[in-house]
DNA sequence: TGTATACATCTTAAATACAAGTTGGGCGGA
DNA sequence: TCCGCCCAACTTGTATTTAAGATGTATACA
C-alpha cells in the first residue's frame, strides 16, 4: 500500500537545477507513462506489452520499467507472465462488479463508524460535503467531475481515521478508473443523476442519519453499476 | 493485490503449460526469505535492512533481491526510503487496531452478500465451517491451530464469491501475521474462549441469522484487539 | 569546547550484458 | 493436404557494472 506516488517533490522548487529535464526517478516516469497508457486506452484490455518496447519509447533501460510493471501488477492492472510479458488485465463484468461491491463494503464500514462518532462531527463532515463540487457541479467539464466524484467518497473513507481502510480504498477507486473511463457516468443526463444521489447521501450524513446514509450510498454504487452496464444486484445494505 | 505466487493458471490461452518449476526463482526465494524473517521477529520493528545485505545471505544478485523488496512494500510490510535502505514498518497500536478494523469491514460486507444468498447456501456454509478444525481444535498446535483461524475466517470472505474483496483480504490477513505472532491469541486459555466464538458464528450462519453472526464476528474481532493489547471500542456493527 | 567542513563509506538507481525459456512459423516427409 | 520437428525471434530472469545521493565521522578552526 503505503504511496502510489513515492516521488514527493521535495527538492524540486528551491534549487533551480541546471539540468531542467529529467530530475524524475526514471522508475516514476515508467509507471506513470504505463499506467496513462492503461487509464485512457492505448494499451486495451488482453494486451501483452513487454518491457523492452517501454523502454525503447522512453529511452531507458529496462530496470525501470521492469519495477513499474511489478508496482502495477500490485495494483491490479497487469498479470505478469514469467518469459512471456504482462497482461493488460481484461475487465470483466464480474470483475467490476466485484470491484463496486469491495468499495461498498469499505464505503459502508466508514459510515458506520462515523455513526459511534459524535454528533457534531457528524454535522461538520454533512456540512462540508454539501459544498462539495461533486453536489454543485456548475461548470465543471466531465473530467473535473469525474474528479470531484473521487474526492467525494475518498472523503467519506478518509473521515473514518482509519488508515489501512483508506490505503485499500485509494487502491480501489484508481482500479475503477479504468472501467469509468468509458462508462461516461458523469456526463449528462447521468450528472443530474449522480449529483443528486451525492446530495441526499451528505444530507443524511449531516442529519446524523447514517442508516438512511447507507441506503444512499447503496443506491449510488447500484446506479453506477446500471451505468457499466453490469448486471445483477448487490447486497442489501447490512441492516 | 492478484496473487503472491503467480503460478497459478487462471484465464486465457497464456496459462497452458504449468511449469514444472525446476529451480524456484531467485526473486521468489528472496521474497520468502524476507518476509519469514519479518514473520518470525528477526527483523524487528524499525529496523532498516539493505538490498545487499540479503543478496549477500541468498547468494544471488541485488536484482531479485530489489524485486522482493518492491513487493514487499506492497504488501505493507516495509517501506522503501530511497538511498537509505529498506525499513520494517512499525506496527503501532492505531495501526493495529486499524488492520482489525479493515478486516471488520470485509468480513462483515462477505456476511451481508451471503445474507441474501438463498438459505440453503448459508446452511451449507454454515455447516462446513462448524467441521472445521477452528471449531474444534483439539491436537492443534499453536501454530496450526494460527493457520486454521486464518483459513476458517478467509473461507468466509471466500464464500461471498467476490474476488476483489477476496484478493483485499488474504493481503490483510497476511499483514496481521506480524501482529498475532507475538500476540498468541489462539494459545490457551484464549483459545476456549476464539474456539468458542468461531462456533457461535458458525452456527447462526448455519441457522440463517447473518445479524446475530455479524454481531458475533464484532465481538470477536473485539476480543482479539484486546488480546493484542489495543485500546479503544470498535465501530458497533451496521445495524 | 563547540561548530563547520571535507571525506570515507554506506546505500540505492540505472544501464548493460548474458543466460534461459516460450512461441510460432517454415520445412520436410507421409 | 496434413502432421511433426526444428530453429529463429521474441520474451523475461539474473548478474555485473557504473553512477550518484545520503550519512556519519574525523578533523580543522574559532
Amino acid at each position: 500500500m503505503s504511496n502510489t506516488t513515492p516521488s514527493d517533490s521535495v527538492s524540486t522548487a528551491l534549487t533551480s537545477s541546471a539540468p531542467p529535464a529529467a530530475s524524475q526517478p526514471a522508475a516514476d516516469r515508467a509507471y506513470r507513462h504505463v499506467k496513462a497508457g492503461l487509464l485512457d486506452g492505448s494499451y486495451p484490455d488482453g494486451h501483452l506489452l513487454s518491457e523492452g518496447e517501454i523502454a525503447q519509447a522512453l529511452e531507458m533501460s529496462r530496470t525501470p520499467v521492469r519495477e513499474a510493471f511489478l508496482h502495477l501488477q500490485a495494483e491490479g492492472f497487469l498479470r505478469l507472465y514469467p518469459k512471456r510479458g504482462a497482461l493488460v488485465v481484461p475487465i470483466t463484468p464480474a470483475e467490476a462488479r466485484s470491484l463496486l461491491e469491495a468499495r461498498l463494503a469499505l464505503e459502508s464500514f466508514a459510515i458506520d463508524k462515523l455513526a459511534s462518532a459524535p454528533a457534531e462531527q457528524l454535522t461538520s463532515i454533512g456540512t462540508e460535503l454539501l459544498e462539495h463540487p461533486a453536489c454543485d457541479p456548475a461548470g465543471l467539464s466531465d473530467a473535473e467531475m469525474h474528479e470531484a466524484d473521487r474526492a467525494f467518497h475518498a472523503r467519506i473513507v478518509s473521515a473514518a481515521d482509519s488508515p489501512v481502510v483508506t490505503d485499500l480504498y485509494s487502491a480501489l477507486r484508481e482500479r475503477q478508473l479504468r472501467i469509468t473511463a468509458t462508462a461516461r457516468t458523469h456526463e449528462s443526463p447521468r450528472r443530474t443523476v449522480v449529483t443528486e444521489q451525492h446530495t441526499r447521501l451528505a444530507t443524511a450524513l449531516r442529519d446524523g442519519d447514517t442508516a438512511d446514509a447507507k441506503r444512499c450510498l447503496h443506491e449510488h454504487l447500484a446506479h453506477t453499476m446500471r451505468a457499466i452496464g453490469v448486471s445483477g444486484d448487490f447486497p442489501a445494505p447490512g441492516q
